[in-house]
DNA sequence: CAGTGGTCTAGACCACAAG
DNA sequence: TTGTGGTCTAGACCACTGG
């Protein structure tokens, strides 16, 4: 009796037993998908699509003509879930909040103007703002808003609402990057999030952009205890 | 003269362009796949893959009977990979070394024992060892194996292949989850990382387990300065 | 050149959940 | 109950690339 595998998480998870089983090892190439689909008792698209999103993740290499292999190194694909930060704030069942500190145009330092590829003597729009879980400080953002890109912004009242949600909402980005890293409070960061100096803080710096403009440059910077969490 | 959108791609970009014109703003239904696939020229299995992959990316939301909306507040979904720490370095252009630094048999602290569901008077490996970059610490792990779940690591010299190397090719894993954090140099992190007591650290704990047992705990603890980046 | 994965199609049935 | 997305199928053609 042999068993039947006719949808696609039924093959990835006989797949992915291969691979926990060691029968077929990392290196090795694995049958291609004509084979497989007449082993399965299914399509050859069914086939097609289990093994597609394990190569998406990370556990398999394909290539036209040369195939199908384990991967040698798995790279593992972590997905992080970057939510509005009230949204954060709220699924943790506590009460949001959000203070801004100070909104005005003004000349970026170099290192700015550099990332953000404008001339150095342009003007942009600086706010920085708090966000409060329960009334206690969670993260503040340093953020920089081009006005070449979004004019608009500069008629927004940002004390009422905050960067974050204005621009998600009012303008579309179509790529980014982001860093994480680790910092000291220093005597500002100490102040604004009501901590001690030299605790060790998360920060995380991002940058979005459309085809040619880059939109906004926001350093967020996280009050101390702060954990970032994914699943593989 | 209307336009042909016979691949997924086509598909997916002409959906990008009506949510970023703002001809789908947030919140708003869109057309089922039927009416899309009529429109487009194309399978409906074509505006499903397009559209699925939207979904996936977080871009919108979909449920059977409820049909497609563009996301309120489009979660960020940024896809990180983790890379072996060899290859990480390697990448860089740096020069890859290692160093054992400790290695025993012993009874872990209650909080590890308790996040690998082991009881408290189980043994487990503990590894302490050293990445260096051109010579220089990178970064050094804090490690628990359990031997229960992999028995053959006790046979191992550790001292020759790192944990992180040897784990990922002998040892499937099922699942796992990391979280990042920052923290601050005490004594024995600035000894190992040759850095003054007082520096920002990022940290990264994972645990990987397969279906039932938890494989490994590690916490991976950088040198100052570095930074962990990825795209949108 | 030829074998592999990548994709498209037309049609079908199913699972789910809103009304 | 019924409309929607989720999936499967069989067949076809294409794109890429190793030999």
């Amino acid at each position: 009796m042999k068993a039947e595998f006719n949808s696609w998480h039924a093959v990835q998870a006989e797949v992915l037993r291969r691979i926990h089983a060691r029968e077929w090892k990392p290196g090795e190439m694995i049958p291609n998908e004509a084979d497989l689909s007449r082993e399965f008792g299914c399509a050859r698209a069914t086939v097609n699509r289990a093994l597609r999103e394990l190569a998406k993740s990370g556990l398999l290499e394909r290539r036209r003509r040369a195939g199908t292999r384990v991967a040698m190194h798995p790279v593992r694909k972590a997905t992080l879930n970057i939510p509005v930060i009230r949204d954060e704030i709220q699924g943790k069942g506590l009460a949001y909040s959000y203070s801004l500190l100070s909104a005005e145009r003004m000349r970026p330092p170099s290192a700015v103007s550099a990332r953000m590829q404008v001339a150095s003597d342009v003007e942009l729009l600086h706010l920085v703002s708090l966000h409060l879980a329960d009334g206690k400080p969670y993260v503040y953002e340093n953020r920089w808003i081009s006005l070449a890109a979004v004019p608009e912004a500069a008629n927004v009242d940002f004390s009422r609402h905050n960067a974050n949600e204005w621009l998600v909402v009012n303008v579309p980005f179509e790529g980014g990057d982001i860093a994480f890293s680790a910092m000291i409070a220093g005597e500002r960061d100490a102040e604004i999030l009501s901590c001690e100096q030299g605790e060790g803080l998360f920060v995380i710096d991002r940058s979005t952009w459309t085809k040619d403009e880059t939109i906004t440059m926001v350093r967020l910077t996280f009050a101390p205890g702060y954990r970032m969490h994914t699943e593989l």
